[in-house]
RNA sequence: GAUUCCGUAGCUCAGCAGGUAGAGCAUUACACUUUUAAUGUAAGGGUCCUGGGUUCGAAUCCCAGCGGGAUCACCA
């Protein structure tokens, strides 16, 4: 199938073709050497004028305003865009014209990296520009550039707002919208300020498999792949909660991962296939110590981006700042119905559901149903971030019980925006009353339960040798990228959202046309 | 997976009581040596997502498919 080139298209092949033909290289290999950056040379050009005189400045050309023997042209690099100007008689001094004329004024187009030599200076009406004395082609762009003119107002025009454009090709969104390079840079600063306060700690930054024999650590339907040489199943992580606490048990006093997960589920504006849960396990801590970490941390991420813990998300503020209200799961779900759960059984609280009008079914076990109840009656009232503790032991089959509560398990979620941001727990340490849960989760299995988790031996042998008391957590990054960035979609803070094959085959055609 | 909206030039969009496809920016040509959504004059550019159907005639109406968004379901 052959894809027939556009009209623009087709004249910038044929300009490549004129650029050879003129001995000019459209892909030079050799090194550009850069002595400066737009974002530099306007912050800094005019208390420090002496130091701008000799600039060596590469770009991607966004923007011409041409005037005949002279342009004006806007410059794109890492940092922002900065105008150029470009005259004739300066970077043609002889009776040759021809690099003005025909490589500046034919064929080079918007979208082509380009390299100058000049010096800063300010024009006329004031904008710090850079006077172009040398000019080198760096790179041919042959594909045209949405081109996206902002006003005096600051006003985007032609701006290119189709999600699916932008997600599919995320490298020209990134290069046409400023403020999506800012959401990934924002994205970044949050993984680095959570590094730096946990290698502050002395934790330790740590990899565990991606590929597991048994996939635990959560609840969920995993990818299952095949290694071919040693013929069997293997399935892609949907957690590596199981990894670090054989780390614990070998003896490291913290340790953490930014671990890439795969879930078989859904997909939505909060859910991706592929996503990043931070998690880390200290020793000799409890639930306890684990929220006043989590607070201490989350408040300073928002200050390290903003300034402030208080932050727009939506049309709400969200106050970061510690510390956070704790509510038990039991006194939420009867806070916002009126009903106590604390004392039902499993039939009692099938009923309760079916009341509320909620969808159950036979293989749903205590756990459950209760989680059920707490998604679908409080989660979304809790804006404000707010710890939900001490679940059932049901629903959480590698949680340490209740130091005084029957039933229940040393754990914690943290909602945020309505949404779950984190989940952690005082460990189980318990090799038998590990191995117990294991076999509770079968029996759920057994019921049609198809997220309930496997046993996994060696997780129970590492066990038995010994693992201090623990406090572990897991954070969803994408979710709190979301929250630090002001992100509605999941697919704005990931760079490649996951996305269905498009239809057209895209290289195939152009490929044939140019081989 | 269900419901709903959308798919027209490189980009943003208009066109729909069915009658041979339009604008702005971008592109091409000419003019212009401090402009800034530069300007002026002229020109080119489209399997109207794909495939069927109704009709003398479909971008427009109907059906199916593909892709995307939103809402819901599952889930973090």
């Amino acid at each position: 199938m052959i894809q027939e080139l556009s009209e623009q298209e087709l004249l910038r092949r044929n300009k490549l073709e004129e650029i050879r033909k003129a001995g000019i290289e459209p892909y030079p290999a050799e090194e550009f050497e850069i002595n400066a950056n737009a974002a530099d040379i306007k912050a800094n050009y005019e208390r420090d004028k002496i130091n701008y005189k000799d600039i060596s400045f590469a770009g991607r050309l966004m923007m011409v305003r041409d005037m005949g023997k002279a342009a004006f042209a806007e410059l794109q690099d890492s940092t922002g865009k900065i105008q150029v100007y470009i005259k004739r008689d300066e970077i043609c001094p002889g009776e040759d014209k021809n690099l003005y004329d025909l490589l500046w004024k034919k064929w080079i187009d918007l979208g082509d990296f380009i390299g100058i030599k000049g010096y800063v200076f300010t024009t006329k009406v004031g904008e710090i520009s850079i006077h172009v004395q040398s000019l080198k082609l760096l790179s041919k762009s042959l594909k045209p550039l949405p081109v996206v003119t902002v006003d005096k107002e600051g006003n985007a025009h032609d701006a290119v707002t189709d999600p699916e454009f932008r997600y599919r090709q995320r490298y020209v969104d990134l290069v046409i919208n400023p403020k999506v390079r800012k959401t990934f840079e924002q994205r970044t600063a949050v993984i680095n300020s959570i590094r730096t306060f946990l290698n502050n700690h002395s934790a330790l930054e740590v990899d565990t498999p991606v590929l597991q024999s048994i996939p635990g650590g959560a609840t969920a339907r995993p990818f299952i792949t095949h290694h071919n040489a040693l013929d069997m199943p293997l399935y892609l992580r949907i957690a590596n909660e199981l990894y670090l606490k054989r780390l614990i048990v070998g003896g490291f006093d913290w340790v953490y991962e930014f671990s890439r997960n795969f879930r078989n589920e859904g997909m939505d504006r909060t859910h991706n296939p592929e996503f990043t849960i931070l998690e880390f396990y200290v020793a000799y801590k409890d639930y306890f110590w684990m929220m006043k970490t989590t607070e201490q941390l989350l408040e300073k991420i928002a200050m390290d981006l903003h300034d402030t813990a208080e932050l727009e998300v939506g049309d709400k503020k969200i106050n970061f700042a510690a510390p956070y209200k704790r509510i038990s799961i039991y006194d939420a779900i009867k806070e916002h119905t009126g009903i106590d759960v604390s004392k039902m059984d499993e039939v009692a609280l099938r009923d309760t559901c079916k009341k509320l009008h909620l969808e159950v079914d036979d293989s749903m076990g205590k756990g459950k149903l209760i989680d059920t109840l707490f998604g679908e009656k409080c989660e979304d009232h809790y804006i404000q971030p707010t710890f939900i503790i001490d679940y059932p032991v049901e629903m959480s089959p590698l949680t340490k019980k209740h130091r005084t509560e029957e039933g229940l398990v040393e754990r914690f979620e943290l909602i945020i925006n309505g949404k779950e941001i984190a989940n952690a727990y005082s460990e189980l340490n318990d090799p038998i009353d590990q191995r117990a849960r294991f076999e509770d989760q079968v029996k759920l299995m057994e019921r049609g339960d198809d997220e309930a988790m496997f046993i996994d031996h060696d997780f129970l042998r590492a066990l038995e040798y010994g693992m201090p008391p623990t406090s572990g957590i897991g954070i969803g990054i994408d979710r709190l990228c979301m929250l630090m960035t002001n992100q509605v979609s999941i697919q704005d803070v990931l760079f490649f959202p996951q996305m269905r094959p498009e239809a057209k085959a895209v290289a195939e055609g152009e490929h044939s046309q140019t081989h």
